[in-house]
DNA sequence: CTGAAAGCGCTTACAG
DNA sequence: CTGAAAGCGCTTACAG
C-alpha cells in the first residue's frame, strides 16, 4: 500500500502539498494539484483515514442507539439517518442496546474513546442519561418527550393521542379502550396524557377498566387485546399506542368473533409499511420520519463541530391518517 | 483529556508499561497493573482508541451492507450480527446501499481507507463483485447462492422452495402460482428453479401464466396477485418467494372475495414475525437468521485476522412452518 | 518484567 | 502557494 510520501516524491511535491490537495484543494495551486492527483492514480493511493482521523481527532462516524433494530418505526428513522449522515461524511455505528444498559454504556464509551463523534439515540428514555451529565456531550434524542434532558426531536404525542381520542369522540364513541406501552416509556406516559385530556374535556370519566398494558410488539397486542375482551362490556374503540400493538389486537378480536370497524374500532400509531395493509387497514397517526432523521443528524454534526444549536428543541408535525378500522359505533352504543 | 504519558507520570511507570496493562497485561507484573490502574482511576484516563487503531492499522469495525434496512428479515440478520461483532470487540457500520452501486462503491472505500476491517453483505448480488476482484478482501455474503462466488453463508433455497412446492402438490394441489421477486436476484433465481424441479418430478406442466414477478415488497404482491386474479382459471395455491409479498397476496385475494385457504392457499418465505399475526397466519420457511449473523461474523472476523476459513461456504439447514394459510383444495380442484 | 526510542501516516502552524 | 518540521497518542521490537 502506497502512502503520501510517495505519492509526494511521485509528484515532485512536498507530503504537506499532497495533503492539502485532498483536504483543502482551494490553498493549493491547479498545476500541483494536477501533479498530485496524476501521482495518485499511478501509484493508486488510498488515503489512510484512520491516521487522518486520529491526526484530527475525529472519527467521523455518530453511534445510533436503538432499543430494537426490528421495530418498523425505528428501521425507517435509522434509514433517514444513515442517508444524510453519510452525505455530510459520516458513518453510522450501529447501537442495538437491547434494552440493555450495560450495552447502551459500551457504546457511550466510543464516544469517550474517541471512535464515536457523537449519539443520536431512538429511544425515549427516562433512565439516568449517563450521556448527559456533561451538557458538552454531542447528544441528541429523537422521540423523547417534553421532559426529555438535553436536545430533543419529536412530535407533541400528547396532542397527537389527543387527536386521535377525539376523532373517535367525534364518530360518537362514548367506551373507548386504550392499549398502552410500558409504563415508564415516555411515549407511554405522553400518549396517556392525552386520551385523559381528551376524555376529560368530552366530560367522560376515566376508568382504569379499559386500560391495558402492552409494550409494543405485535404478540403484547394481542394478550392486552385478549384481556379487554374479558370485560363485560366492551369498548366500542381502542386506541394502540403503536400500529404493532393494534395489528395484533385486530387478530384478536377477530378470534374472538368481532367484526372491525363494525363491532370495534381499532387505531394505531406510526403508520408502518404494514398498517396499510393489514385487515383492515390502520387509521393511525404518521411520524415524519425522513424529516426526523434529517433533523438529529444536522443537529448532531452541528453540535460536533462546536456550533449552538438554534433551536433546544424540534417540535414537528405529524399526519393523521384515516383508514378502514374504525368507524361510527353500531346502534345500541 | 488526559493521555497516556501522564497516566505514566503518575504511576511512576514508563507508557510502554501502561500500553501493555491495558492491551497484554499478561506480561506485566501485578504490582505494575495496580499501579496503572490506580493512576487511571486519579486521571480519569480514557484511551485514544483512534490512536491505537491508527497504531496497529485496524479498525475494530465492520461494514453490514443491506439493500434495505426496513426489511424486517436483514433486521432479524443485522441484530445478530450486530451482537455477535459487539461480542467480539468490534463495531458495526450499517450500510444502506439503497439498490445505489454508487452508494456501495462508498462503503467498499471504507475498507480500502482503513476505516473498516471487512464487509458482509446482505443481500444476494449478480453484479459483479468488485469486492472480489481480491481475493484477500475481507468478504462473507449472507443469503447469497450456490453461484455467489467467495464465502457464502446460506440455506439452500432450492431445496426449499421445492419442499414448498411438495407440500402443496401432496395437499391435493394440481394448478399452483408463483410470485417471484425481481428476475435477476439470486434467491428468485433458486427458488424458480425448486419450484420447476418440483412440477418436473411430479409431471405437472410449468406454465408461465401461473407466475407473476415481484419485488419482494408487500405492495408488489399486491400487484402480483392482482394480475394473478385475472386469470380464467385461478390456480388454487400461491407460493410466494418471501412473506411480505404473501401478505400483500391475501390483502389482494381477500379484496377479490377469496376465503383463504378455502379458496387458495398462500405461503410465504422467511417466517417475518409478522407472518404469524396476519390473516391467516401463514404457512412459510425460517431461516436459521441468528445462527447465520453469527458464523457470517465469526467467518468475517477469522478472514480480518488472516486465518484461513475451515469451509467456503455455510449451508444451513431450514424449517419448514405449517400455519393456516395452507389446505388441501376444495371439491372440484 | 521494564524502559527508551522509533515510528505508524497523516495534518498543520510556521516561515518563506 | 509551498516546504521543512513537529507532533497527534499510541504500540512494539529491542536491549537490558
Amino acid at each position: 500500500m502506497s502512502n503520501i510520501r510517495e505519492v509526494a516524491k511521485l509528484a515532485g511535491v512536498s507530503v504537506a502539498t499532497v495533503s492539502r490537495a485532498l483536504s483543502h484543494p482551494e490553498k493549493v495551486s491547479q498545476a500541483s494539484i494536477d501533479k498530485v492527483m496524476k501521482a495518485i492514480e499511478q501509484t493508486n493511493y488510498k488515503p489512510n483515514m484512520l491516521a487522518r482521523n486520529f491526526r484530527s481527532t475525529r472519527s467521523y462516524s455518530i453511534v445510533v442507539l436503538v432499543p430494537e433494530i426490528s421495530n418498523p418505526f425505528f428501521a425507517l428513522l435509522i434509514r433517514s439517518i444513515e442517508i444524510h449522515a453519510q452525505a455530510k461524511g459520516y458513518s453510522v455505528l450501529l447501537g442495538d442496546t437491547q434494552d440493555s444498559q450495560e450495552r447502551e454504556k459500551s457504546y457511550i464509551d466510543l464516544v469517550e474513546t474517541h471512535l464515536a463523534d457523537g449519539i443520536i439515540q431512538l429511544r425515549p428514555h427516562t433512565a439516568e442519561y449517563p450521556v448527559h451529565a456533561n451538557p458538552q456531550f454531542p447528544y441528541i434524542n429523537l422521540c423523547g418527550t417534553e421532559d426529555t434532558p438535553g436536545k430533543c426531536i419529536r412530535i407533541d404525542n400528547v396532542k397527537a393521542c389527543k387527536a386521535m381520542v377525539n376523532y373517535l369522540l367525534d364518530l360518537g364513541h362514548k367506551r373507548i379502550g386504550l392499549i398502552t406501552g410500558l409504563k415508564g416509556n415516555p411515549h407511554t406516559i405522553d400518549r396517556l396524557r392525552g386520551y385523559r385530556e381528551a376524555l376529560e374535556e368530552s366530560g367522560i370519566k376515566f376508568d382504569q377498566k379499559y386500560i391495558a398494558e402492552g409494550e409494543y410488539t405485535i404478540w403484547s397486542g394481542v394478550n392486552a387485546a385478549d384481556q379487554l375482551c374479558e370485560l363485560d362490556e366492551l369498548p366500542t374503540a381502542i386506541v394502540c399506542m403503536n400500529d404493532e400493538m393494534a395489528i395484533g389486537a385486530l387478530q384478536s378480536f377477530k378470534a374472538h368473533g368481532l367484526r372491525i370497524p363494525d363491532d370495534i374500532s381499532v387505531t394505531g400509531f406510526d403508520n408502518i409499511d404494514y398498517s396499510s395493509y393489514c385487515d383492515p387497514p390502520l387509521t393511525t397517526i404518521a411520524q415524519p420520519a425522513e424529516e426526523m432523521g434529517k433533523i438529529a443528524v444536522d443537529s448532531l454534526i452541528k453540535l460536533i463541530e462546536g456550533g449552538a444549536l438554534t433551536h433546544e428543541e424540534h417540535v414537528l408535525d405529524y399526519e393523521f391518517i384515516t383508514r378502514k378500522s374504525t368507524a361510527a359505533p353500531s346502534n345500541g352504543d
